[in-house]
DNA sequence: GTCTATACAACGATAGAC
DNA sequence: GTCTATCGTTGTATAGAC
């Protein structure tokens, strides 16, 4: 798979990650149609796509718990009978999506230890590869953040090693720029969880951020900003000083009766 | 009721707003006591305090819509029949915690904004106080956070702007330090945004900072050495320098079988 | 590969004895 | 004020027709 692109764009993340579009489905299917009786794989993405699709609507509505097959099976076009064509049972679905995010999150940031950038570069990748993949992938985090507590406990233990693994990659860009004299940081782990938890929000609070019309590249700049400032870096003037803000494209309108906390 | 504590330590904050103990499920009966059909206040008390124990319990384990009433008779002793006298509805009893915590946080954060102090001593009441709250009604916080989305409409809309009204506070701090000279904020709805963020992480990932034996008071000293940092404050050394690390008393140890992502 | 029809366990809620 | 017994509903899941 891809490797982690060195110009830093919402474009050129998308275009190096393939996380949509029907190749992504494709891969998606691939990793677990094993546990599914459809084998025709034209048919089976499409329908796999409408599933997620609607499973991450009803849950970031009311909850995947609250969540009933008979709702999924309306919003999908589904009928119950036939859901059981490509999920093992409710749960195993909650599996299934909380499996895929975490394997394309490993290889991602993954990609970004092997990196050979100075400290500061470093960190900006990695804080925008994660804003990137938070904005292209935003329903998946959000679900897992929410319904974790409903995962096999083996998962749930996967997913707090995986932030741990990621917070060491941020303490360890820390820790290369206090020895090169760049930086000044006392308690590394407490600036990562920071950071984590800034990242975190971009989809955690996205009514937030679209009430006060903040875009992804605004937010991944600001985190960035600000965590060198808590480093005490002092950057040379006019050579890598803030760069400007490039408003992206608007993110669509969606009318609901329903609250939505997650658009 | 009480008005913010000058001084700041846990003991001054427990005590000028008794958030524990027989006396606080006093009030929290006094509440909603027209909801239910108990009379003798003695008796009513126990039990309540037995069903919203309970309940923060497994609706941390497993979620409030997974957990049945049934759970709820076994946990706390009380027969489903018996429960019903206490709660009008699964979803009333989920409501009237969020009801509850709101007031709370209602007067504490009404208390803030009066005070007459110079911005940087009001930030640190501010994170001080907000963490010192969320320490002690961590379960409270949890829970409404997580299960959010179950709730009325209404209750949703109350919440995201109490969060709104929190931040207008710290923004206005801002403002004010901007103002005498003191702070340099460009972005001041996205600095107060990650505050907010920093201090719910306090109750949404306790797993972490016990693992890496962080304690309520160095939390939020760290949060706001870190904010005074974002806001290019340069204190007077020796004068108002960070305070010492003072060890509080160490979490209880609390064992089960199932994983507590909250404790 | 998709549907309808159905099994049956578990749920929230209530009535009425004590 | 608390319990046991039970109601009607809704849930997940499956069998078998097409």
């Amino acid at each position: 798979m891809a490797s982690w692109p060195l110009e830093i764009s919402m474009d050129s993340f998308r275009r190096s990650w393939d996380l949509q579009g029907e190749s992504f489905w494709r891969n998606v299917f691939e990793m677990h149609k094993g546990k599914m009786q459809i084998k025709n794989s034209n048919i089976a993405i499409g329908n796999l796509e409408k599933i997620f699709t609607a499973t991450f609507k009803l849950a970031n509505e009311k909850g995947f718990q609250a969540m009933s097959l008979r709702d999924l099976s309306r919003e999908t076009g589904i009928s119950m009978g036939g859901l059981y064509a490509y999920i093992g049972s409710k749960n195993d679905l909650a599996s299934v999506i909380e499996g895929v995010l975490r394997n394309y999150i490993d290889q991602v940031i993954g990609g970004l230890s092997t990196q050979n950038l100075k400290p500061v570069e470093s960190l900006r990748a990695i804080v925008y590869a994660e804003i990137y993949m938070m904005e292209t992938m935003s329903p998946w985090y959000y679900f897992c953040f929410m319904e974790l507590k409903g995962l096999p406990r083996e998962q749930q233990l996967q997913t707090l090693e995986l932030e741990l693994r990621f917070e060491a990659i941020l303490i360890e860009a820390f820790r290369a720029g206090v020895e090169d004299g760049q930086f000044v940081c006392e308690k590394p782990e407490l600036l990562a969880s920071q950071v984590t938890a800034q990242l975190q929000q971009w989809h955690l609070k996205r009514w937030k951020f679209k009430l006060r019309k903040i875009d992804t590249q605004e937010y991944a700049q600001f985190i960035f900003d600000n965590l060198l400032m808590c480093l005490a870096y002092k950057n040379d003037p006019g050579v890598e000083g803030k760069t400007e803000n490039i408003s992206n494209e608007q993110s669509r309108e969606e009318e609901s009766s329903r609250l939505n906390l997650q658009a």
